[in-house]
Parts: C-alpha cells; structure tokens; sequence
DNA sequence: AAAATAATGTTGACAGTGTAAACATATTTC
DNA sequence: GAAATATGTTTACACTGTCAACATTATTTT
C-alpha cells in the first residue's frame, strides 16, 4: 500500500479513466457531439480501441461522466458568484439564471452532452432529471426565500422555478446553436443582451 | 403526358421522396433520432439501401426535410388558432408562444429535428436559423403591433422576441425531454401549468 | 518472496452505419 | 422508334459500437 493518496487508480496508464473524459470533451469541442466516437477517443489517448471498456460500460457511460462533471462545475461556478456578491436575495437569484447561461457558453461541450438530446436507452437516469439536479434546487430555494421576503410574488414555487429555467434553458439553447445573431456584437454586447432578456421575464415573477 | 396532377414525380416507386420523410419521421418517434438510419427507412420503404441518394444528397437532407415539414406545420396551426381568435393583439401574442409549445408536445419527433443539436456540417443552412422562420417573424409581428398599442412595453423588438422564444423553446424542451415531471397531471393540468408559465413570463413585457 | 487473484489493456471479430461508384432499368423527350 | 434522363440496385469501403478471447500488470494472499 502506498502513502494512500488515491483509492485504486493509477494500474497501467495512469488513471485513463479521467483521461478519456477529457478527450472526450477535447473531440466533442473540436468536432461536434456527433463526430465523437469512443475509437477515436481511445487513439487520442493512446490506448487500443477497446480499452475504454475497462472504465466505461458503454459510450454512453462516457457521455454520463461528462455530463456528471458539467453539472458539478455549473453548481460550482453559481456558488461562488453568490458567495462573492453582496447584494440581496433577489440578486442572488438572477445569478442563479445569469451564472446558468454563462457556464452554457463557456462550455458548450459539456452543456450539450447535459442537455442533448438523450437517446432514452441509458445514462438519462433520475441523477439528470432536472429536478434532481443541485443547481435546480439552489434555484427553487431562492425562489422560496425571495417569496418569503416579498420579492417575488406568491405562488406555486416548484412552477415559478420551472418557468425561470425555462427561459435560461431556451435562451443558452438558442445562443449555443448560432440561433441568436451575434454579428458586430462584442462580448459586452451580448452579455447586456442576455441579461435584458433574463431579467425582463424575471421581472414577470415580481410582486404586483 | 398525363393530366399534369404533378410536376415530376412518381416514377418507379410513386414518389418514394414524401415515403421516405414520413418514414424518417415514423422511424424517428419509434426509436428515437439517434436510433434513425437511412437504411431503416429504405427497408421500410421497400427500397434498397441506396436508393434515398437519389432524392437526398445525405442523411442531413433527409432530416432538413423533415424540419422544413415541421416549420411549416407549426405556422399553420399558429396562424389558424389566431384566426379562430376573438381576443385583441395581446391574446395574439400569447397563441404564438401556446400553440408553439403545443406543436413540440404534440410532434416531439419533427421538434426534436428542428431543434435539435446541428452537427454544422450542413442542412443547418441559413433557412433553419431563428429569426429566418416566418413563425418567428410573425411572433415579432405581433409583438410590434403590440407595442403600437401599448399592451406591451417599449424596447428592443427583436430582443423582445428572442426573450419570448427562449421561454417557449426552453419549456418545450424540458417538456420533451421529460424533465417536467407529469406524474399524475393530465392534460388538462399539464396544459394549466403550460399557460401559467408561459402567460407569467410573458408578464414581464407588459407595461408598468 | 511466491502464488493466486483481480484489474487493466490488446487483438480480432461481427453486425450496422453513411456514402460513393458502377451498373441496370424505367420514364420522358425528341 | 432512339436518345437522354430519372430512378433504383449491387457492390464496395472505411468507420462505428460492442463483445469474446487473450495478454499483461498490479494487488492481495499465503
């Protein structure tokens, strides 16, 4: 037994499992979600084409993990935005939408293997449900609490939280795919044009 | 020469060309996108596995077929619920963004395609962006008119619309992609919250 | 330390896939 | 009718995901 840092990695290459993901995201960036394919992974890794089989019990998997990861760095991201903000409730929750939307564009990869189209076969577990997911529960808790506060108007909160990640989920969707015309905008531009749009509908969850 | 009922069709098979859309899109709402392949359809069609080349360049032709068919549909019943309409221009509005979600609930395989992740090799042509769709244009329209008459508060049209497609996209999506849950909700409900959603968001472009 | 066991990687195979080229046939045009 | 064109088939190829059989290395047990 080593001086016990890592539980049972590192035989052979040296943890190709984490390798693996990240070629993953490398090619899916590279050539598109679509042109990925586990072969072409494993050579770009070094390892013959059937090694990834050792890790993973499928592509899927593969694409799990991905995923798996993303959402670890949205919920990340989003806690420290709050974490360094000082404004009020309500402020945190348009970070919950703003952060959202910006991790999409940052990482696009990720953000398509997280919210592609699943085939329904496997890895589209309870874990990736929407509801279940961390970062969808920060946000129905600020809900709450703005609720709470008067500043955000009653109702049901599970609805109101739905209706907020709809429109980040659309807006990231739409931007991501080249749907939202980005020509002669700088970044400055865009990142007032996201924002106008995330809090004008938030402005729909107001008190009257 | 016949009659002249049609152009140029129906030669051997009898316009294997619509077969092979409706196949597509049979296949597609059976299996799944990813599960759908050219040679399915020509088997099901009864046709070699080559013969769909000569009525598409490539798979994605197929597929942009199929999108154009669903865009198309989607603006019909778009426009023949706004005829049906009594209400004024602000209830106009709000049957864009309905209806659109009741198209993707309704035909999830033509919405799947239309927005679905493009790989960008092709077919994700400059007819199939957002604001190219006349039923995106029409959503601007109404939203425009609106604005005329102030039932809708001034400001940027486009960023307006673009705000109420990324609502409607993004519920449809989650929809669709089955991360609302409807556990025990029927229709009935379902189409409740859908209003609720919608018609609170859309809120927040309503003058103060 | 040696043997036994588990973890990891490789090779070869298989059925499917998209797509192109060469060929065959039906339909229209002249 | 013949010529030209549109449509469909066969064959072929490179690539894919996945499995089974085998090989090697690391860990555990003795």
């Amino acid at each position: 037994m080593d001086s016990g840092k890592k539980p049972a990695h590192a035989y052979h290459h040296g943890d190709l499992r984490r390798v693996l993901i990240n070629t993953a995201v490398e090619i899916i960036s590279e050539q598109g979600a679509k042109d990925m394919s586990l072969r072409k992974i494993a050579k770009r890794a070094g390892v013959s084409h059937a090694a990834p089989y050792r890790h993973f019990k499928d592509k899927n998997a593969i694409l799990a993990a991905v995923a798996r990861q993303g959402f670890e760095m949205m919920l990340k991201i989003t806690l420290e935005r709050i974490a360094r903000n000082k404004g009020n409730e309500l402020d945190h929750f348009a970070i919950c939408g703003l952060s959202y939307i910006d991790f999409a564009i940052t990482c696009p990869s990720h953000y398509r293997v997280m919210f592609g189209t699943r085939t329904g076969d496997s890895y589209f577990s309870e874990e990736f449900r929407t509801e279940s997911i961390p970062v969808f529960k920060l946000l129905q808790d600020k809900i709450m609490v703005c609720q709470e506060k008067g500043l955000l108007k009653p109702g049901n909160t599970r609805e109101m939280a739905l209706a907020a990640w709809s429109i980040v989920h659309g807006f990231a969707m739409l931007r991501i795919d080249g749907h939202i015309q980005d020509d002669g905008m700088d970044n400055q531009k865009l990142r007032a044009l996201q924002r106008t749009v995330v809090l004008t509908l938030y402005s729909g969850l107001r008190p009257e």
